[in-house]
Parts: structure tokens; sequence; C-alpha cells
DNA sequence: GATGAATGAGTGTTCATTCAT
DNA sequence: TATGAATGAACACTCATTCAT
């Protein structure tokens, strides 16, 4: 990994850690291991690491839901919560990159409002656009009574956000906090499961 | 108010829109109008300001706590969403006092474990402690179907949980976002209620 | 002296010494004796000190210009070159702090619209404005006659203007320099006194 | 113009504008278009780069200094202040480079010796060495009383030196200021061949 | 109770320069 | 010829804190 990169990557621990201000640019270069005015070769200022970041994300984040869109476009695999499992939060919100994003977003979107609003657009706004019309494909599908689609993908909305702030969001991403997430999540999808007479999903 | 009441003040909505480390004490005597040697007449150092505020902040919840639980052990009132509404919305999600010290804990949890506790007990365990128990009395009081009191406690305070972080811990705490808060809170509550067969609560 | 002071002198001194920006927070505490936090308890930042050296300069000269016209008002005294000697030459040229400020402006009016004004008022505008309504005062009492006036407080002041360039604000304010200054100034006065008829003034 | 040549170039607009010490190697290379680093491969050090300068100068100056030696040796055309236009006003004062490098000596002259030697040379004696013989030369050819030669040499030169100062080294050198020393530099001359009863040259 | 004055440690950043390629 | 990458030293400035008054 080139030098570049190792600032990002080391800046992005440090900063969803403690926050963007707490941490110094001398904290990163103790950690990557060069001096500190190496940095301004690789990036104009510290605010262009933070935003170098936050592209990368934007960029991350953009295909992991093309590769989904395409994957639930063509219809192959019936959507289920397998899906969920494997998009959602495992490249998701168990991935490091993106949970640390997220502990920096939400630590940042107090005192900045660019930050605030990717904050707002990738840990609620898209996520409940997914999560619902997931649902009402399940409703389509004749899984679920038409009627009860969108309350229904409300509910798991609200569910899986309470969990993601709740467990992953959390002081640090342990693995015990990962199980705890998972065992809590599974436990709710499967109520929703045997509410629809459905089998059960471990 | 006295000068160590003032620095409190100006110190929380402070730490509350940038987060501890970002604030100065130079910010905050600016502020308050005195100059920064005058801090140390009042606290031993800058940590000693915050960890008052989380002192008042416990004392003051658990006050609220008392008498809410005497309120509900003497049953002269039934439990209703009503309460909620007055404790737990009015005086607590809503009181700018908790709401920024809300905002103070859920920046600084990530770096410290002290302040992580208390984010965990007042965001997480003590509403879920409250909320649960309440659908547990309305199932007592034979309003609730004895069976679904748990799985209806649990989804309430999933809702609630996601519509705090979402409209209350989200930027500044601006009237529309209280609105939003409680329209989509009602909303909520009277789709449970519906279901119940019980009355409208606007 | 108060440190205040002492930080203003010092700078003044470094400053015209080898210009604002080549002269550092630094080498002025390192002078003064102080840590260089300390300068930012007496002064807003670096440029903070160069404003108030020259509001300082503009009101001494301010000062200056007021005694020199009040003197020359009342007309108890009839206007000469002594009067020169006095107001103009040892406490306006030669006075350390206003030399070394004019040291500084020169140097600062290229990068400095502001510094530049200052610059070409106190080394050009005033000067010319005092010394030709001298020579025109001289031809009202009769000393000079009338028609020569204009064109010789015009020489007067090119040939004190150079003077002031070759010999003042050259290298180091050395007694050498105010000495040559002196004689080639007091040389060309000689000259302008005997084509009058008058008596030499050394 | 080959590289050497544009850094030399940049680094003079720059210099004179500011002053050796404010100008960084970065600011010379955006303005050329080449990396840092390349600079070293053309020159040993930022400080190479002014001494290149100063000598370019001196020869350059020099070498005018003959052909107006030649010219006046030859005596073949008669002096005349037609030749000061052309040689000290046209080719020296208002040539851009030279014009550039009495700036940069005038603000480098305060903590250099080196360059306080150029600036004394090359804006006091060497005009004054010239000026005042024109006048010797012009008292020879009978068109001035030889009494009179040095004094009006001397007056002649400490006019043009005050609007050098006045007006082509004092801020940027625009075409007004080109203009308002030409005008005061034409209206001076034509007094003094006025007082000869010689023609107006305009 | 409050402040004027000071400070050591640290902040982000710029600088001229080096050197292998 | 030119540059990518790095660096030590310096820069202006901010910080929490101390202490005598």
């Amino acid at each position: 990994m080139d030098t570049r990169e190792r600032i990002m990557d080391t800046a992005l621990t440090l900063f969803a850690d403690s926050g963007y201000e707490a941490v110094s640019i001398r904290d990163v270069c103790r950690e990557v291991g060069i001096k500190e005015s190496s940095v301004y070769y690789h990036f104009k200022n510290k605010r262009d690491i933070l935003d170098s970041l936050l592209n990368r994300f934007e960029d991350h984040v953009n295909a992991l839901l093309a590769v989904f869109r395409s994957a639930s476009m063509t219809g192959e695999t019936p959507p289920s919560f397998d899906w969920m499992d494997t998009y959602f939060f495992d490249q998701y919100l168990f991935d490091p990159f993106c949970n640390k994003l997220m502990r920096l977003m939400m630590i940042e979107q107090f005192h900045d409002e660019q930050i605030r609003e990717a904050y707002e657009r990738w840990l609620f706004t898209e996520p409940y656009r997914i999560e619902t019309s997931a649902f009402l494909m399940l409703a389509k599908v004749g899984v679920i009574p038409e009627a009860d689609a969108a309350q229904m993908g409300r509910n798991y909305y609200a569910n899986i956000t309470m969990l993601i702030f709740r467990h992953l969001l959390n002081g640090a991403l342990t693995e015990e906090r990962k199980d705890a997430f998972r065992t809590e999540a599974h436990a709710y999808i499967n109520t929703i499961i045997k509410q629809l007479g459905g089998k059960e999903n471990v």
C-alpha cells in the first residue's frame, strides 16, 4: 500500500475513534511512520484527507448500490433476507471502511453541514429506500400481503436502524458487538418470518 | 444565574455543537464574558466542567425517573401514550439541557468509556426498560393481549429510538426537527392504537 | 518599559532591518526575552504588531506636525532653516523611531497598499507641502523674491529627498551617515543663502 | 526561452514585487510550470537565482554604460537632454529588467551588504557621475557658464533622483507612474533650458 | 471572585533542499 | 532534464493551565 493510501487509512481509523478535530496530523504521521511535512506532498491540507475519505466512501457505496440494484433488477434470484445479510450487513454495516466512516459522519455531522447531509443520506434515507422497496418487492412476489408491505418495511427499517446505533456505532466495533447485532437482527427477522408462516433463517 | 452556572451552561451549548475537544476555554469565556483564568476559580480544569455537566445530567434524569416511577406505581392514573409525551418526549428528549447532553454523549462516547456507559444507559438501556415495562403494564390492565406485550414494546422502542437519532440528534435541534419527530411518532402510535381498536390520539 | 512596549520596539528594529515578512515572532521574542506564546497576550497576531507601529507613527508624526504648525502660525519667530534642523531633521529624519518606520515603509510599500499610502504621504507629499510652504512664507517676509519661491522650494525639496534616500535610508543609520547627510544638506542650504546674499549657517 | 531563463525571469518579477525572502521556490515554479526539484538542476540554490540576476544586471548595465561612453567620447553628437531620455530614462529607468532590479535592490539593501553596494552604486554613485559629467561637458561646449556647471549638475541629479523614488520605485510600475515621472522631469528640464535661454524640449 | 501576564506543549502548514529515478 | 517523494527546520498561532495580585 502506498503512502497516500496509508495516510488515508490511518487517518480514518483515528478520525472514527476521536473525531476529526481531536486527531492531529502528528498523530497520523506517528502511526504511518512518516514526517508531518510529507503529508503535504500527498494532500493539500488536513481537511483534504477528510474530503478524500468522504469521496472514496461515496464512490464505494455507490458501487455497492449499483451491484445490489443490478442483482435485484435481473430478478434471477428472488429478494430475500439473505440478501440483506450479504449486501447490507456484511458489505456495508460490518465492513471496516464503511463502519469507520459512519462513526466519523456520526461525530462530525454536528459541525459540518456537508457531512451532515452524507450522514443523513447513508444512515437514514438510502437504507430506508432500499429496505422498504425490498418489502414492496416481497409483496409483488406474493410473500407478503400487499396491504402490510409499507408498514412492515417501516418497522423493519426502524428495528435495524436502532440496532445499528445500539451495537455497531457504540464504542469500538468488536466481534461481540457484531454478534449482538446479528443475534438481535435475526431474532427480529425470524419473528417476521414466523408471522408470514415462513421457515426460520439463522 | 451565577458565574459557575453560566460557565456550565455555555460550555454545554458549545460542547453539544462541536464536541468537547473542539471547544476551547477561550470560546466559553468569550461567550460568558469573563477571562480564561477566572474559570479556574470555579473549576479544577476543563475536564471538570464536563464532569460537572455529566453529574448534573445524571441527577436531573434520576429525579425525572423517580417522579415517573412514583406516578406509575401509585397507579392512580393508568399508563398511557400521553405519559410518554409528557415524561419522555417533552421533559427528556426535547428538554434543551437533556438534548444537549445526549448530543455531547453521542459525540464523546467514542473516546471516553465513562461517557460511553452513560450514553448506552440513557439512550438505550433505560428507555428500553421503561418502554417495555409500560407495555407490560398495559397488558396487565388488559389493554393489550399478554402474548403481544413484549413484541409490541420492542417495536415501539425501536421506532422511537430510530426517530430520536433521525430527527433529534441530527444537526441542530430546530422546531422543524421537533415537529418531524412528533409527527412521525404520533403517526406510529396511532397505527398501534388502531390495531388495538382504540381511539386516535393526536 | 512594559512588555508590550518592548515587543513593539524590538519588532520595529528588526522589521526596519529585514522587512516584516523576514522577521519571525521567534526573532522578536528571542530579543525581548519572552516566549512566543506571550506575544499573543499583547497582540492579536503578527500583523497587529505592524499595525500598532504604523498607528503610533501616524500619531507621533501628527503631533510633530501640530507643534510645527502652531509654532509657525504664531509667527513669533520668523521661519528659518534652523527650524528645519530642529523639526524636520532632528525630530523626524534622525529620530530613531521615525527613521526605522521610514525604512519599514520603504521595504513594505511594494506589497501592501496601506503602507504604500503612508510611505507616499510621509516621505513625499507632506515634506513637499511643508517645505514649499516654508519658502512661500520666506517670500511673504520678503527674504526671497516672490517669483522664485515655488521653484526654490521645489529644488530644496528635491535635494533633501535625494539626501534622505542616499544617506538616511541606505544601510544602517550610523553617525557617519547622519554626518554625511548634515554636511551635504548644509552645504546645499548655504549655496541658497549665498544666492540670497544672506549669512552662512553652519 | 529555455527553462533557466524562465526561472530567472519569473523570479525577478516576483522578487521585485515582494522581496527575495517573501517569494518561495514554490511561487516561482507555479508560475514557470515546473516542479520545485527541477530548479536545482539549473541553480545551486535559491540564493543562486538572486546572484545570477545581480550578475546579469551588472553585465547589462555595464554594457549600457560602454555604449553611452563611446557615444559621448567620439563627440560626433553634442551632449543633450535627449540623450538622457534615450540612455538613462528609456533604456535604464523604464527598462522592465532594470526597473525590477532596482526595486529588488531597494528592498534587499537593508540586509545584504553586497546588494547595498550595488544599490548605492547604480542608484546614486553612477547616475551622479554621469549626470554631473554631462553638465561639465555642456560647460566645455559653452552652453553653460563654467561656474554654474557643478551646481546645476547637482541640482539636476537631485531632482531626477527624487523623481525616481517618488514615481518609479513607488508601488507597481504603471504607465501612469511613468507618465508622471516623464512630465515632471521634462518640466524641470524645461525650466533649466529656459534659464539658459534655450528652446523648450517636449 | 476575578484578572493580567506568562508559559510549555502542541496545532496545521510552508520552506528550501535532497536524492534516487 | 525533469520529477516523485521525502524531510528537518521553521513558521504563525492556539491551548489549557498557573500564579501573583
